[in-house]
DNA sequence: GTTTGGCACTCTATCGTATAGAGTGCTAAG
DNA sequence: CTTAGCACTCTATACGATAGAGTGCCAAAC
């Protein structure tokens, strides 16, 4: 049911939230009458104020204040944003300025991303990184570090390397160690982990002699440093800014909400879930308010893009802020950084 | 100048100071004499009271309020506390329950540890994790990724791993580079990464003939993948629990300090320098107030403590808290996980 | 000389009341 | 359909009064 508005109700509904992203107070008929650019007294904006709350696109704090946007209608106004907003040009040059222009570190790509979207912002940073069970195998190397102690190091397509020191019943001299990396190279490059896994332990639990007992062994190596944990790791949330939310005066008045914010913000596990939702979304994602489905975040919005290497989507980065956060501005630095990052691991010069 | 009390006046300001970290608000007079167990009436614990406040030990938040400790009243009180406070033996038994008696991977060993000492103490868990230059070299690794594309593994003593993807000039075959990687092991192996760089440098300078060209560009690559970063690098700390501070009443009075206490908290830069000044000093480090020299953090305390590997210190645990915390017990917290870190670290079954 | 009871004083926190201001809904007139 | 007018509601602020906690000091008691 797409909700059908006049156009003087629209106009009287982006004005309010407008307005009050601006503000932060409640807006009422006086202000509205002024600023929407519809010559109406304020009698009759109220009249439709009054409409629009039945529609439960605004709502009064108290009885006889301004109207505040209800999460419905940050809803309609965001959806009401045809395209991707463009950033301004000003905000354009400085960001891009600002982010590196190829990648040294991934993880400290990763991280200069979450911090610049929160500086620009003024909210928190979110840069979502991957899920090791959809990351693409490139290579896998093991190195004997001492008797019985092997390094395994698995690196990604992507660029990010996964080490484990792992521990072994019996010896392996660096040699045997190497075939076994060449073995599994050529069988299992340029697929996921999940593939890989899944390949693995098929193979290992077909006839044993109908393989190498050296193979065998590598499979089984793979599965012990690597294997088990890939199923577990449900990727990691890069934070940056959270202090920013504190500068929201609509949150500064109720401690309580500050501190269950902030604990929600340690509790990453949370933040995955989030985020990875907007994994398998196509497009810019904004959830608002009770919509973010994280107890204790009803309070704050996020928006979030997808970054892709390859085909698939490999990871997100996003904004979260207040409600009452410039959406627009937002949605066009998400936009701008996931683009951006996209490209940069693709490989291309930006 | 060591600072002399009478008896009297130390149990008064013991009284003091233990029932303001108790209850959180400031101490009178007639609670004194009630808790003190001195049997004196509260007019003459009130002339015992002005004399520690002239000697600011204690301060009244207002002219007719109880009295609260000072910073220096804290000091005192600590300094008293001769060694080391044991550990309650609930508190022991809990806490060996919930540490990880082996070690997986030292990352998520550190940020276990760093969460416990949080959920303990109920304040924010720190751990400093080594600055690169004074890490350990064990074992270096080079792996072709593709042509003119090496992954460089190095493994630190305590079993840390650390990985770069480096871009050369020209290809080298994975025979090369293993050969490259036996030789850098053959020379660094045992000397700190601040050692090794000095030792590259060295060689690097001296009379090019004199090397075979492949093992000046064993040193040129060590120098590409790890020297510069070493000595940037200043370390990590591990912040967990940080929402823990909102707790506090003191601090939830003023939304102000809250901001700059969140924002210090992100400035992880200024944390490591606190903490790096405990590595220094042997033994259990307290920094109260405005000790600990971190502008916006004077309202906090930290009660830290190195760890060790092998003879030099490796890194630091602490705990960080309102200046009103239970200093006692939070240092039995500090110094038990430092020691078992160590212990686990130096590979001892705990 | 130390200790203590008594007392006046100070400061905070809290409550109720009054008031100003913002904004609404409704009604009746334009 | 629009608007001016008006009564009404709710908040925020200021103010005064009051209760409570705690102090400092003094003079008496031990």
């Amino acid at each position: 049911m797409p909700l059908a508005l006049t156009e003087r109700q629209r106009t009287v509904l982006f004005t309010i939230i407008q307005d009050y992203i601006l503000i932060g107070e409640p807006i009422g008929s006086r202000t509205v009458a002024r600023k929407s650019g519809l010559n109406l007294s304020p009698a009759t904006i109220r009249n439709v104020m009054a409409d629009l709350e039945e529609m439960d696109l605004v709502a009064q704090p108290h009885a006889s204040a301004g109207r505040v946007p209800t999460d419905f209608g940050y809803r309609y106004y965001v959806d009401s944003l045809t395209s991707i907003p463009r950033l301004q040009s000003n905000d354009l040059e400085a960001l891009t300025l600002s982010l590196p222009s190829k990648v040294e570190r991934i993880e400290s790509l990763l991280e200069q991303t979450s911090l610049l979207l929160s500086q620009f912002s003024q909210h928190a940073g979110l840069v979502f990184t991957p899920r090791l069970p959809t990351i693409v195998f490139k290579q896998i190397n093991f190195a004997r570090l001492e008797p019985k102690k092997v390094l395994a190091v698995l690196v990604s397509e992507a660029g990010m390397t996964h080490t484990k020191v792992v521990k072994l019943d019996e010896d392996l001299l660096q040699d045997k160690l190497t075939e076994m990396g060449n073995f599994l190279n050529s069988q299992f490059e340029g697929l996921s982990l999940r593939e890989v896994r899944a390949k693995v332990l098929e193979k290992m639990a077909e006839e044993k002699a109908e393989y190498d007992a050296l193979l065998q062994k590598a499979m089984a190596l793979y599965e012990q440093s690597f294997g088990r944990e890939m199923d577990e790791s449900p990727g990691e949330v890069i934070v940056e800014g959270a202090s920013n939310i504190l500068n929201s005066p609509e949150i500064q008045r109720d401690i309580e909400k500050m501190r269950t914010i902030f604990q929600a913000f340690e509790d990453k596990g949370r933040l995955v879930r989030l985020l990875d939702r907007c994994l398998t979304s196509d497009g810019l994602s904004v959830f608002i308010g009770e919509e973010n489905e994280i107890e204790g975040l009803d309070d704050l919005s996020v928006v979030s893009q997808s970054y892709r290497m390859g085909e698939g989507p490999l990871g997100a980065v996003g904004i979260m802020g207040p409600k009452r956060m410039e959406y627009a501005r937002v949605m066009g630095l998400v936009d701008y950084a996931a683009k951006r990052l996209s490209h940069l691991l693709a490989g291309e010069p930006v």
